[in-house]
DNA sequence: GCTTACTTTATACACTGTATAGAGTAGCCT
DNA sequence: AGGCTACTCTATACAGTGTATAAAGTAAGC
């Protein structure tokens, strides 16, 4: 089987997988022949985490995560199947650590969705790669589970039915991620170009005059100014969810008003 | 410069990309001293979306695209100045074809959000790569320019300022291809793993007697299986197409009411 | 003490974007 | 005409990826 880094998830022996997803850490390894192993999956999957945290999937290499376990890279694959299955590891462990404080049995609806929505932006600052992940067929482990759990009990008392519930979520969640995946892309272009958007405006505008031509584009150059004037950038990623999570909101609400 | 494989638009030397934006086809290249080029700026960037359309930004390679031209891949650094400048040629090209049927004058506000956000949906399939790049400092191209000048039009008639109209277009887009974006992934996987979700699901769920606890996850049980019920299997892009938009245009409307 | 299962290591492959250096071509000036 | 020079195009090279394969080392069970 070849590389082709497609970083996603959901590869693999599911019988494997879904028993590393559950795996205790007690496990005693007893009447095993040849030498005991010298690390555990936990590691291998801290010190992936440890580097996809601070540098995302680039950093993510076997070679790097042997290298910080002090081990060669063929080593790794003794307790995990490929890179494949240690993204799922790893994505289920974010999920698992997640903090899910008890919703209030008349915490309005608002309040709660606002708050697995924060929770949720929240996690992308700490773990960057999440953005680059093609979560699809989540691997189904403890820390999926559990999240699915707790952020379906947010919409209690929209009036949805569990079809329109599922898809409330999955729109909430979409909507986080899409806005916290714009964040680190522009956060990331400004490191690797070494530019701000200010420096990166200033080099262009001046050679824009066909671009910026107010009688081509009468609606685009005015807004656009206005925008960045707004926003003091080209981009700001904290105005983007304030703005798009109201939308999220009252579109919800008009959906419970019609189910009522 | 190392490879890095970034996939980014809006690096390089922003004159040099600025006037390959805004050739000329027509150009006359009289007096200059050496072989003619045997290709074009416009020739490269075919070549590079007819790969990159039939096989995503994997198959889009320097070496891949100078095979189909019949040149060795260095020639192509004559024509672009690197692979970064080519995806900005690229997207801006895509947006430059899109069609832009002219809005009427008295068509209500939530036929054309819905009418630009079909069109951008609709780009998806054709162009399957435009969810795998990072889209930050769009190129100020004349596709770039008209698209951002024509779906700003689709907001007239809501109430909103010029801040505001420009954070709901972003709002809109941002749903629309973080949904493209899931469909795409979706579907990758399937063709990956060769194995239809069905079929994942199959293999699966004889394993998953902890991940299914009804006792431990009562609601992740009940909606999820509700949802693979009704989307008929793990995933309904269209539905979660049709369900987001109805919420963005209650959304948009509730804000346009409150500006009022 | 031999067999055998297991862990760990070393090497190898095909592929990426592009820096660098060289070979070949043709317009311009004397 | 002949040389300079700007230009196009080619060949080679580098450092890096995930992991297949094969070999070397280790310890439990008979």
């Amino acid at each position: 089987m070849a590389a082709k880094e497609s970083n996603s998830s959901g590869a693999g022996d599911p019988a494997r997988t879904l028993e590393l997803l559950w795996r205790d850490g007690s496990a005693a390894p007893a009447g095993r022949r040849g030498p005991r192993q010298g690390l555990t999956v936990d590691a291998v999957v801290d010190a992936a985490l440890a580097l996809a945290d601070g540098g995302g999937l680039d950093a993510l290499t076997m070679r790097a995560v042997a290298q910080e376990l002090g081990v060669t890279p063929m080593t790794l694959y003794t307790y995990v199947p490929g890179k494949a299955e240690l993204l799922d590891l790893m994505l289920d462990a974010v999920f698992l650590r997640m903090d899910r404080p008890p919703f209030g049995p008349d915490e309005p609806w608002r309040t709660r969705v606002t708050a697995i929505a924060d929770a949720n932006r929240a996690l992308f600052p700490r773990h960057p790669w999440l953005v680059e992940l093609r979560i699809v067929r989540a691997p189904l482990g403890p820390g999926v589970m559990n999240k699915y759990e707790y952020e379906l009990a947010a919409f209690e008392g929209l009036g949805l039915d569990d079809v329109a519930r599922d898809s409330a979520l999955t729109y909430v969640l979409g909507f986080v991620q899409s806005g916290a995946r714009a964040e680190l892309d522009a956060r990331a272009v400004e490191r690797e170009s070494a530019m701000s958007d200010g420096e990166w405006w200033d080099a262009h505008e001046p050679l824009l005059a066909r671009a910026l031509d107010e009688s081509r584009f009468p609606l685009a150059t005015r807004v656009g100014e206005a925008a960045a004037i707004a926003y003091n950038g080209l981009y700001d990623a904290a105005h983007a969810y304030r703005f798009g999570l109201a939308r999220v909101l009252d579109g919800l609400a008009a959906l419970g008003a019609r189910a009522e």
